[in-house]
RNA sequence: GAAGGCGUAGCUCAGCUGGUAGAGCAGCGGACUUUUAAUCCGCUGGUCGUGGGUUCGAUCCCCACCGCCUUCACCA
């Protein structure tokens, strides 16, 4: 990548050193070490080379800071676990691991046996009685004191970003325990956990569009999968009755702080369930992810009581203060500077916004942003049902959809239906999507074997989908998916 | 896809209506056995994102391109 400079030149200089002292500049097995967060939870006494000595450590890790000295040496040795100050005396060490010591650079990786204990000013320290050379750094790593500041840098050289900004490490283990709790929480409920395929000859479940592949044996195209949930569901006809899968889709789309063409979805379905019985579902599991991180409940996202429960009608008719006719909707979609019609800008044709497609660009324009000022996580339904092709409509108010969307801080985290059975109203929901549709959104085409799954039968059932990434995102106080996700996809370098 | 901002040493950043570049840290040499942003003395380090243009002269002004960031659009 960079061409070699005078900075790696020296690097290589000593790592011909350390090989002509007989040791091995890329290292070998080092067993036996203790994470450094063991060894400073260890009990710790100061340094006394007359009194009883401290407990002995062996620990390996990368040399991130130093301070020479002439007989004495200070450096800190980094781990995932944490960091510990080093202390090498000429008197401790052999003069052949004092001449090594001497060849390190910051950023090189190396195992230590010695005492542990206290320096004269309390530090925690490993005073070292034996080095052992495990791997050379040829390239200057970054001074880690002023943190790296460019965000670019950091998302394409990753990995001293989790080395020099700690935050970027703890949040990668934060999404691990996450996502445990997640697979916990559901096993522990009777959930099976499955795999569906990613390659799918119709790109099904959701209104995105896919990225295209081609598979050469078959002769086919195929679509990287936008959503789980259509496999899934067959499951719930072929008799498993509650499911999730964890998993990767891609969207061929923009990209934003909260959008990156592939990120993680949980997608869950549960038969004889409902949206209630989901929203019941959801709120236990966010809590038990929050309570998995430790540090409290920060977010008053604790019981149902705390947890609002908004109609979209009701809250856009609060927020707007407009009728629910639509002569009131249409005169406050103007108002808010929306456009009322619908251009094709390949057939040029025209055409008047339905009034549930208004319904919903009201709230996105109007109420999501009222939404981000709550400091409560907020239940949204009642959905037109237009805007909602895969869920069962309201049994009293068939213009409505039984499903709801979960808002924290105006940012859409889960999503839930109670599930369309009915396969003569998914058919001409999806028939109805397709109608007037462009050329280039044709691969959306109609899933004539999900519609002959749903004529078999699927029990009535509740489902959800939460973007894990966003879910991270909230319990790690991130604004960026970037954050969440430890390689986001970026244009890549020009060789 | 649109608008705005940014790109200078290994890292973090200065650089004044245009006179071919500076600092701190890192690095190299030297001193130092209790430092922790160690300190002290000396030194090195640059195709100023790339390519054109204007000008006697461009890091600076103009154009194009590349990359990143932000907002918007797309994302039922």
């Amino acid at each position: 990548m960079s061409e070699p400079t005078d900075l790696t030149e020296f690097r290589r200089e000593k790592m011909q050193n350390i090989a002509d002292m007989g040791r091995d500049p890329w290292g070998q097995r080092f067993d036996g070490r203790t994470p450094i967060a063991d060894i400073r939870a260890l009990p710790a006494a100061k340094f006394d080379d007359a009194g009883p000595s401290g407990p002995k450590v062996r620990a390996a890790g990368r040399v991130v800071r130093h301070r020479t000295g002439g007989k004495l040496h200070f450096l800190e040795l980094w781990d995932q676990t944490g960091r510990v100050q080093l202390m090498a005396r000429i008197n401790k060490l052999s003069p052949e691991d004092w001449k090594l010591l001497e060849c390190l650079d910051l950023g090189d990786i190396i195992g230590v046996d010695g005492e542990f204990g206290t320096t004269k000013t309390g530090e925690p320290t490993i005073q070292v009685e034996q080095l052992t050379f495990l791997t050379k750094s040829l390239e200057p790593h970054p001074k880690d004191v002023y943190g790296l500041g460019d965000m670019e840098y950091r998302l394409r050289h990753r990995y001293l970003d989790m080395i020099y900004t700690p935050d970027t490490l703890r949040r990668a283990q934060q999404r691990v325990k996450i996502i445990r709790t997640v697979r916990n929480y559901l096993d522990e409920r009777g959930y099976l956990e499955v795999e569906t395929p990613t390659l799918h000859a119709i790109a099904g479940g959701a209104a995105a569009r896919p990225f295209e592949t081609h598979h050469n044996a078959l002769d086919i195209d195929l679509f990287l999968r936008i959503a789980l949930e259509l496999p899934l569901k067959r499951l719930l006809v072929g008799g498993l009755e509650k499911v999730y899968e964890i998993g990767r889709v891609f969207r061929n789309e923009g990209i934003s702080p909260r959008h990156n063409p592939e990120f993680t979805m949980l997608e869950l379905y549960e038969a004889y369930g409902d949206l209630f019985s989901i929203m019941d579902l959801t709120e236990g599991l966010i809590v038990a992810c929050v309570d998995s991180l430790g540090g409290g409940r920060a977010l008053p996202c604790v019981s149902r009581q705390c947890v609002p429960v908004v109609s979209m009608r009701t809250c856009s008719a609060n927020t707007l203060a407009v009728p629910g006719d639509a002569e009131g909707v249409q005169a406050a979609a103007a108002a808010a500077g929306l456009r009322l019609e619908l251009r094709d800008d390949k057939t040029g044709t025209v055409t008047t916004k339905e009034h549930d497609v208004l319904v919903h660009e009201l709230f996105e324009h109007r109420v999501e942003p009222q939404l981000a000022k709550s400091d409560q996580p907020i239940f949204v339904y009642d959905y037109p049902a237009a805007l909602c092709p895969l869920t069962k409509r309201k049994r009293e108010n068939p213009a409505l959809a039984e499903r709801f969307e979960l808002y924290v801080h105006g940012m859409e985290l889960a999503n839930a239906y109670t599930e369309l059975n009915d396969p003569i109203t998914q058919e001409a929901t999806f028939r109805r999507q397709l109608v007037g549709m462009s050329e280039e959104d044709s691969m959306a085409k109609m899933d004539e074997d999900f519609i002959r799954a749903l004529r078999y039968g699927m029990p009535p059932a509740g489902g959800l989908g939460i973007g894990m990434d966003r879910l991270v995102m909230l319990l790690t106080n991130t604004t960026s998916i970037r954050d969440v996700i430890l390689f986001p996809l970026l244009r890549p370098e020009k060789a």
